[in-house]
DNA sequence: GGCGATTAATTTGTGCACGATTTAAATAGT
DNA sequence: ACTATTTAAATCGTGCACAAATTAATCGCC
């Protein structure tokens, strides 16, 4: 019995071997990947999602955006707070319903945008995989995600 | 142009279409999906991994566990901490390198793994994938992470 | 019209995650 | 032997992530 594996339990599986631990790491690695690229323009790997969902579709709700990105509002508010603080967005109640809140990119914010396509391009080198395969991947990982809150009852 | 779409930009992707995006929201719904099976026992989620990384091979130094669960130290000593406050494992110096901790299962921790069978059988049951199907995605993503890791320079 | 229930966002408290810095121990080079 | 370098943990500061509780606006129902 070698030096490695002298106090291993067989019965116990490694982590590397759990779907979820490799999703987890996975998650980390990308984040890693992300902070350099994005330190350059001053925004977090979470502000960049949000940043893109509000490129894709400005003016926007918390509760929507929450919905897109799986987040909740006490995550996303003091996120939302920074970026506004930062200059990329607007944060303003819905004045036919005082309740919401509207978010709205800066001119400053939607100029953010051309700076991204160079994150994208390395972000997707460092990557290595085709689009095809990458679809692939996503659309595994994205059933298992659903299906996971869909069975929530 | 309806409702849905009519601020959409088509030059932007939708977060929804990004791989990243993908495996940073299935991260967050495994994290969900593990917290109520896992309060039951006294654990989080990254706990929990720590765990099921020293059942499988104790008495292993922080670095040695920060390499298996790609962590460092600043994220695993105040973790640590906690599981040694719960009675889960115990944290000594190693007498032959005053340098490094080595950490132990407590007969308490040791006992916690038989508590886990019922989580591991939850946890799949959501998931809803064959064994097989689960290898072949989870080789694909570490095959990712790993590309990723080893671009460093 | 008024009031209980619902809804949207915020606040609060805990626990990661990680870069950067610090502390202390071991090692290397002369 | 002694100093410079390297290494292992710990510490510090910032920013998620989320449950639970709070605040305030709207809705539903009578």
């Amino acid at each position: 019995m070698n030096q490695m594996t002298q106090n291993a339990d067989p019965g116990i599986p490694d982590v590397s071997e759990m779907l979820c631990f490799s999703i987890y790491s996975a998650g980390h690695a990308f984040t890693q990947l992300y902070r350099p690229l994005l330190d350059a323009i001053g925004l977090t790997y979470p502000q960049y999602l949000v940043m893109v969902a509000l490129w894709r579709r400005d003016g926007r709700t918390v509760k929507e955006l929450g919905e897109t990105l799986f987040l909740d509002s006490s995550t996303l508010t003091p996120l939302l707070k920074r970026l506004e603080t930062a200059g990329f967005i607007t944060r303003t109640r819905n004045p036919r319903d005082e309740r919401q809140v509207l978010l709205h990119l800066t001119e400053e914010g939607r100029r953010l945008k051309e700076s991204t396509a160079e994150v994208s391009r390395c972000v997707q080198e460092a990557v290595g995989i085709d689009a095809d395969t990458a679809n692939k991947i996503q659309a595994a990982i994205d059933a298992i995600r659903d299906g996971i809150h869909k069975r929530k009852p």
